[in-house]
DNA sequence: TATCAAAAAGCAACGCTGTTGCAAAATTTT
DNA sequence: AAAATTTTGCAACAGCGTTGCTTTTTGATA
């Protein structure tokens, strides 16, 4: 268990709870990104559904998980780095999805790269997410 | 009506049918991508939701339209430029949302760049979805 | 063109995901 | 330790996508 998960919770203004501190342990327990069924599996058992709904989007809200979209197109969460703040994410990085594992993971240090879009249009947010293999599967 | 709807149909060995015509001449109808509400609400006529599911599968494996992953998670569907094959896509575009009109737009032009990615990761397929105000909201 | 086999459409039902309202329980505040 | 606030759990619901089955339509054959 984290030492510092009732930090960060208590840092970011949020009551200090049994699920809040299990769910948030997760996502240090392991590398890769979690979707909502991984959560409710792993927790051990015994949260309700929308316990787990809710502690997420609070999560996202308060800047200390960011959501991954894939093409599978189930949502999945990871923890944000220290740049992040409520309501204001910064997660420039790139995706990884593993087809093998299907493990998804945050390649911090692989920056979203710049594009040339067509006269008129303009990006304020550019998500990309690859798929492949991992170092684990190759 | 697009005259040659009915032909692209018997050149993917499909039957030709009502909705099978009217769905597929909806993605000519239009610039944007479709989502499978819009194209339920757009046949005008009602199709029932499963032939419209379907459909669109059957133009997906057949290599006539693609699947677009979306932040919102809503799965959205576009023609395929001529390269796709049955069960074999290349879609190496960019794809842009707007935030203003929720148009999703095929950036043809726009080729997924090069990443460099940390070692043992190996990439098969990219994707790059940008985000911001098209053409036609700015 | 009439017939027939194969394909597609329609219908009903189901599971899964995510949401909302409300009452009970836990946490924080005093 | 009690009150006030937050969070949890429960029940119910809506929407999306799927599956199995029956009826209708399509395309091939005679």
């Amino acid at each position: 268990m984290a030492a510092n998960v009732k930090d960060i919770l208590r840092n970011n203004n949020l009551s200090v709870t049994g699920s809040r501190e299990k769910i948030l342990n997760l996502f240090f327990e392991q590398p890769g990104a979690l979707a909502h069924g991984d959560i409710e599996k792993r927790a051990g058992e015994k949260f309700d559904r929308v316990t787990v709904y809710r502690t997420l989007q609070t999560f996202v809200d308060k800047g200390i998980i960011h959501t991954i979209p894939t093409a599978d197109n189930s949502i999945r969460y990871a923890l944000c780095k220290d740049d992040c703040k409520e309501g204001h994410h910064h997660d420039h990085h790139v995706h990884f999805v593993c087809t093998q594992c299907h493990t998804t993971y945050c390649l911090d240090d692989v920056v979203t790269p710049e594009l040339k879009l067509p006269k008129g249009y303009t990006s304020t947010h550019i998500e990309v997410v690859a798929e492949g293999i991992c170092k684990n599967c190759k």
